[in-house]
DNA sequence: TTTTTTTACGACACACGTAACAATG
DNA sequence: CATTGTTACGTGTGTCGTAAAAAAA
């Protein structure tokens, strides 16, 4: 499990679209298919329903969102943290 | 900024020592070097001191190593969400 | 000399884009 | 037929391990 992996999740669940995914992304679609593909093999769950004309979360999906928001939000406090010369406030 | 970069820095800061760390992960000593400065390279900030005969974290790399540990067990828990088929209690 | 980190180099794995294919409406 | 997602294939970037080099004790 990767950061881009879950980058390409979130905003597959957020566009209900692989292929607008791909345009928020700048990759191509395949790439995206491909990559959250990869996801769901890792983690042994399927994330999404393709049926029908447009792409649903699971439940599974579903919890998996909140928690790779999360991910990626701490990930990117990481940067202001580490830009940080002095101790931080309150630690 | 990818996961397998902040389980590398995690296991330098933890063994203080760029070999124990490549031994723990199971890697050659070189990519862990590799890997380390990298991270710096993006983060704008050495996260290590190299002086002496042993491996130092800054301050910066002592606020980072919260953080990143943080984000990774927040990626861990990503899989028991995703694992839950029902909603998950408290949700 | 021994230990530890960094740099050089060649090989392999992973991710990408283009394009063809399948399925749905 | 139009749109959307998947599969196939060739290419390029990144990461790895081995090995050599540099620095410290």
């Amino acid at each position: 499990m990767e950061l881009r992996h879950l980058h390409t999740f979130v905003a597959v669940a957020e566009e209900r679209s692989f292929s607008r995914a791909a345009d928020r992304l700048r990759i191509a679609q395949s790439a995206v298919s491909r990559t959250v593909q990869a996801l769901e093999r890792e983690l042994g769950h399927p994330l999404f329903e393709r049926s029908r004309h447009h792409v649903a979360l699971t439940v599974a999906g579903l919890n998996a969102l909140n928690v790779a928001r999360a991910t990626i939000e701490t990930a990117e406090s990481l940067r202001g943290a580490a830009s940080c010369n002095e101790r931080c406030p309150g630690r």
